[in-house]
DNA sequence: GTCTATAATAGGATAGAC
DNA sequence: GTCTATCCTATTATAGAC
């Protein structure tokens, strides 16, 4: 919600003909406000497309003062892919730790949760590509990797103890035993849900639950 | 075995300073000779870092001839995703039409055959990012996507029928429910391969087999 | 700290000789 | 058809004023 005011702030200010006039109420530092503009260029262009002049126009801002706090383009989009990341990890692990959830219940979740802090996951499509043949932006894209397997493990080990009926041991075995298949029933979401026009959210959530569940 | 011969061809010309004598053992056409180095290119720099000089310099031909091929670096960064997808969808579409496979066999042959033909899966994780922020790209993906789907159907329906015992009517039925985890196990298995430094491929397929299978 | 103006260059595309 | 040489725009990054 944050990120989201964030951005229509700097929308505005870039309808303005770039008042850098930052109120009292928008707390948030010139930092995030760039990230947030170049975020905002990212997903409508990608990471290669988009030029720093559309990121000054986005912003706001002049060259001057963007470049004051990142280096260069690569160390910006870097920046923009981490935090992207980053709070997606966050929402992961802001849910209860002992909830047990189905697997359709926690890919649910998790796709929500993309729309829900503002991000795309469009973006993430992109970090995939880029991580394809960046180094940088390969690291960030497998730490995030690791840590969604983490949180879905977590989530779904004692949904798997309980549902099933499993002593801890078993239910461990199970989860790590189809957890990449988890993984990559969200990453297919993800995926499908752009590529086909005909995607349908809901029967591809009933097939997981009937596989996984 | 064709596009990996003329690819080694196009190696030795450009080590070879560039001498763009086509043998008569050479009857791949100069454009495939093109499309041969610039996919050399995209896999790695991908499409977006790789500049016209660097795929002058991996097809040993100057700028002229390759524009006098292709009209604009997008036209061929176009044709060589193009080729690259119809190349695997031909694989698929070649074997034998009513061979039974089971979802792990499927996807073990259709992820062996995207290295047999020379094609490294990189690029396809390449092509979805572009997808996300190009229309061209994203119908080629989209394409794929659904033929990949006809294929994996029509290989699937009559192994269902045999190994499950169902009427055509139940298999068509079961196999549709499953074939967006079906196809999101094939998804997740580039993706992971790529990302995770442990992935397993074994264990995965093993997976697949237990839950799909 | 931020802006304007500009330097420096990379890179896509073309012209004209052979 | 292909090569060499070049044009010229787009774009990254910086310098210096305020």
């Amino acid at each position: 919600m944050l990120v989201l005011y964030t951005r229509d702030s700097v929308e505005t200010q870039a309808e303005e003909a770039a008042v850098p006039k930052v109120s009292a109420a928008h707390k948030a530092s010139r930092r995030d406000q760039i990230l947030d503009g170049a975020l905002a260029c990212f997903i409508e262009r990608g990471f290669q497309r988009t030029s720093m002049a559309d990121v000054f126009e986005a912003t706001g801002l002049s060259a001057g003062a963007v470049y004051s706090y990142f280096g260069s383009k690569q160390e910006l989009a870097i920046a923009v892919a981490k935090r992207a990341m980053s709070g997606q990890l966050e929402h992961l692990a802001a849910s209860p730790p002992d909830t047990p959830m189905s697997p359709s219940m926690l890919l649910r979740t998790v796709v929500g949760g993309f729309e829900r802090i503002g991000v795309p996951t469009s973006i993430i499509v992109q970090l995939w590509g880029e991580a394809a043949v960046d180094p940088e932006f390969h690291a960030i894209a497998a730490d995030a990797l690791v840590g969604f397997r983490a949180g879905f493990r977590a989530v779904l080990l004692p949904w798997a103890a309980a549902t099933r009926g499993l002593t801890d041991t078993e239910a461990e075995a199970w989860v790590d035993a189809v957890l990449p298949i988890m993984i990559a029933c969200g990453q297919g979401f993800l995926l499908q849900s752009h590529l086909l026009p005909d995607f349908d959210a809901e029967q591809y959530l009933a097939a997981v639950e009937r596989l996984l569940g």
